[in-house]
RNA sequence: GGGCGCGUAGCUCAAUGGCAGAGCAGUGGCCUUUUAAGCCAUUGGCUGAAGGUUCGAGUCCUUCCGCGCUCACCA
C-alpha cells in the first residue's frame, strides 16, 4: 500500500469509483483481440490496395498513450507490443454516454480493447473507427508523461523519462514509455538466440551446472557467500562455470556450453554489474587458435542475425566484426604502448624495475602477472577499438590455461577486445592434473588469501582431471557487454532489465 | 572507498542570497477528421533529509540519504 496517494492518483481513484457506480468493471477477467495494431493496419492497407469494398473489422487492445477530445468526437492512440494505432470515437457511433465515459473517466495509461472498422482519416492515418470499447485495466499512477511528435517521419519524444535512477528502479515505467528500451531487450534476446543457434549448429550440448557451489573457481573474483541451513554448509554463488563444464569433458561430453548468470562481489561501474550473464563453451580437441576462429565466426553470425550487417556504430566508433580480426601478441602490444618487453622481465623485480625506469606507477605488492594485467588495462585495452585478439598471457594469472610448448612462463590464452572493452577470454585448457595441482599451489603461495587472483584448491576438480580430460579449448564471454556493443549502449545497466542499485531507506 | 557534479510540481526543466516559475500531464469549459490538436480558465511545492550562517536560504556551510561521472578496484 502506498503511504499516501498523490493528487493525480486521488483523481484517478475517484474515476475508478465513478466507473464502478456506472456498472463498468475496471479490471475485467477476460480480454479479446483479433488484430495487433500492426496487423490491423496491414490488413487495411492490403484491402485498400486490392480495392476491396469489404470493410476490415478488427478488435484491438492496448494502452492509451494519447487522447484528443474534440466535443462529440475523440481521437486517441493505443500502444500494444508492436506499435501504435489511432482510435476514432464518435458520439453518433458509440453513443453519447459511452463517449462521455471515455473522455472523462479513462486516462492515458489505461488498457482498453476496441472493436470497429478500419479506415483512413483525412490526414491519411490508418485508424480504427470504434463501434464499442471496453476498459481492460485502469491505471492509477500516471505514467511519466512522454509525448510524441512526428517530424518528417521521425518520432520526436518530448518530456521523456530521463532520470536514470527512476528508469532503473521502476523499469516497468521506463519500458512503458520508452519504446527504444523495449527494443534493447528484444535485441538482447535475439543475441542469445543467435548464439544458441550457432553453437547448436556445431553440435554443442547446452547444459546447466550448479550456481550454488561449495568451492568457487574459474575466475579471479571475490564471491558472494551464502549458507545452507540443513546441510550446515557454506556455499558460494558461482563466479564462473568453468570448472563444472570441464568436468563434463571428463565425462565424454565433447562439446558443451552454458548461458547463465555469474555473481561477483566486486565494484559496480559502466561495464560491471554484480550479477551478469555469461556464455562459456568447451570444445574437446580444439586449441585456442581454433577457438579464436570460432569466436570471430560466432560474433559475425550474431551480427548478421541481429543487425543484418557486420558493421555498426558504438559510441561514435564504426566497428567492423567481419573476420578475420586483428591478432596481437600481448608481448608485442605491451611493447608498443609501454616500451617494455615482458619477455625481458622474467621476474617481478625485473618488471618493477622496467616500470620504474619509465615512470609507470605500480603496486609494490603485486606479482609479475598482476603487474602485466595492470599494464594491459591501463595502456593497451583502451587502444583496442576494432575487434582484436590479444594472445599469449603470463602463466601466473592464468592458472587454468595450458603453457605454450617451450615457453613455460606463457600460456595459450587470448582475450577479445572491442571498443576498448574486454569481451571474451579463452584458452587452450590445462588438462594435466599434476600441472594443475602445481598451479593451485603456486596461487596459494604467490597470492594471499584476500587476493581475488587466488584460486582455492578444488580437489574434486583435480580428481576429475586425473580420470583423463581430453585436450580442449574453452571460451567465456559477457553477454551483457556484447549487448552493449550491438545496441550502442554506453552503460551495462542499459542492457540489464533490473540492474543492481543501492536500496533506498524506507523502501 | 576517494574526487567532482546533481537532487525543485506526476514528467522535463527555470529561478544574482530577496514573493518558487514554465512547458507537458491534470481539472473545468468550447469544439464532429485531430495527431506535441487548438482556444479560455485553473489546481498543483515541507525545493531529498537534518542541522547551521543570515534580517532573509532552492541558492552559502556541516552531516546524512540517493543517483551520475570519474579514480581505485574489477577472468
Amino acid at each position: 500500500m502506498p503511504a499516501e496517494y498523490t493528487n493525480l492518483e486521488k483523481i484517478r481513484l475517484e474515476k475508478l469509483e465513478t466507473l464502478k457506480k456506472r456498472g463498468v468493471e475496471p479490471y475485467p477477467t477476460r480480454a479479446q483481440r483479433t488484430h495487433t495494431s500492426r496487423q490491423a493496419v496491414a490488413a487495411f492497407e492490403e484491402a485498400e490496395e486490392k480495392g476491396s469494398v469489404q470493410p476490415v473489422q478488427a478488435i484491438v487492445a492496448g494502452r492509451i498513450r494519447s487522447m484528443r477530445v474534440m466535443g462529440k468526437i475523440t481521437f486517441a492512440h493505443i500502444e500494444d507490443g508492436e506499435g501504435r494505432l489511432q482510435l476514432f470515437l464518435r458520439a453518433d457511433e458509440i453513443g453519447r454516454d459511452a463517449l462521455e465515459i471515455f473522455n472523462r473517466d479513462l486516462d492515458i495509461g489505461d488498457f482498453v480493447q476496441a472493436k470497429g472498422e478500419m479506415f483512413r482519416t483525412k490526414a491519411g492515418e490508418v485508424t480504427l473507427k470504434v463501434q464499442e470499447y471496453r476498459l481492460l485495466a485502469k491505471s492509477i499512477t500516471p505514467l511519466p508523461a512522454a509525448k510524441d511528435e512526428v517530424i518528417d517521419g521521425q518520432v520526436v519524444r518530448h518530456t521523456v523519462l530521463a532520470d536514470p535512477e527512476m528508469r532503473y528502479r521502476q523499469r516497468y515505467a521506463d519500458l512503458a514509455v520508452n519504446p527504444e528500451v523495449r527494443q534493447i531487450f528484444r535485441t538482447r534476446a535475439a543475441i542469445v538466440r543467435a548464439l544458441r543457434e550457432y553453437l547448436d549448429g556445431l553440435g554443442f550440448l547446452e547444459v546447466e551446472t550448479p550456481i550454488l557451489q561449495p568451492i568457487y573457481g574459474g575466475a579471479a573474483a571475490r564471491p558472494f557467500t551464502t549458507y545452507h541451513n540443513q546441510l550446515k554448509q557454506t556455499l558460494y554463488l558461482r563466479i564462473s562455470f568453468e570448472l563444472y563444464l570441464k568436468r563434463l569433458l571428463v565425462g565424454n561430453l565433447e562439446r558443451v556450453y552454458e548461458i547463465g548468470r555469474d555473481f561477483r562481489n566486486e565494484g559496480v561501474d559502466r561495464t560491471h554489474n554484480p550479477e551478469f550473464t555469461q556464455l562459456e563453451f568447451y570444445c574437446a580437441y580444439a586449441d585456442y587458435l581454433q577457438v579464436m576462429e570460432m569466436t570471430e565466426q560466432m560474433i559475425a553470425y550474431v551480427a548478421d542475425k541481429v543487425l543484418g550487417k557486420r558493421q555498426f556504430t558504438y559510441q561514435g566508433n564504426t566497428i567492423d566484426v567481419n573476420p578475420p580480426w586483428r591478432r596481437l601478441e600481448l608481448r608485442q602490444g605491451l611493447f608498443e604502448v609501454t616500451g617494455i618487453d615482458i619477455q625481458a622481465c622474467p621476474t617481478t623485480a625485473d618488471l618493477q624495475r622496467a616500470m620504474r625506469e619509465r615512470g609507470l606507477p605500480y603496486d609494490p605488492n603485486a606479482p609479475r602477472g598482476k603487474l602485466i594485467d595492470g599494464l594491459i588495462g591501463d595502456y593497451l585495452e583502451p587502444t583496442l577499438v576494432q575487434p582484436t585478439f590479444l594472445y599469449d598471457y603470463p602463466r601466473d594469472i592464468s592458472p587454468l590455461a595450458k603453457s605454450k610448448p617451450g615457453d613455460p612462463q606463457t600460456v595459450e590464452r587470448f582475450e577479445g577486445f572491442i571498443a576498448g572493452m574486454e569481451l571474451c577470454n579463452a584458452f587452450t585448457e590445462l588438462n594435466d592434473p599434476l600441472d594443475q595441482e602445481q598451479r593451485f599451489l603456486e596461487m596459494g603461495r604467490d597470492y594471499d588469501a584476500e587476493d581475488e587472483q587466488r584460486h582455492p584448491m578444488d580437489e574434486d576438480y583435480l580428481r576429475a582431471m586425473r580420470y583423463g580430460m581430453p585436450p580442449n579449448g574453452g571460451f567465456g564471454m559477457g553477454i551483457d557487454r556484447l549487448t552493449m556493443l550491438l545496441t550502442d549502449s554506453p552503460n551495462i545497466r542499459e542492457v540489464i532489465l533490473f540492474p543492481h542499485l543501492r536500496e533506498r531507506e524506507g523502501e
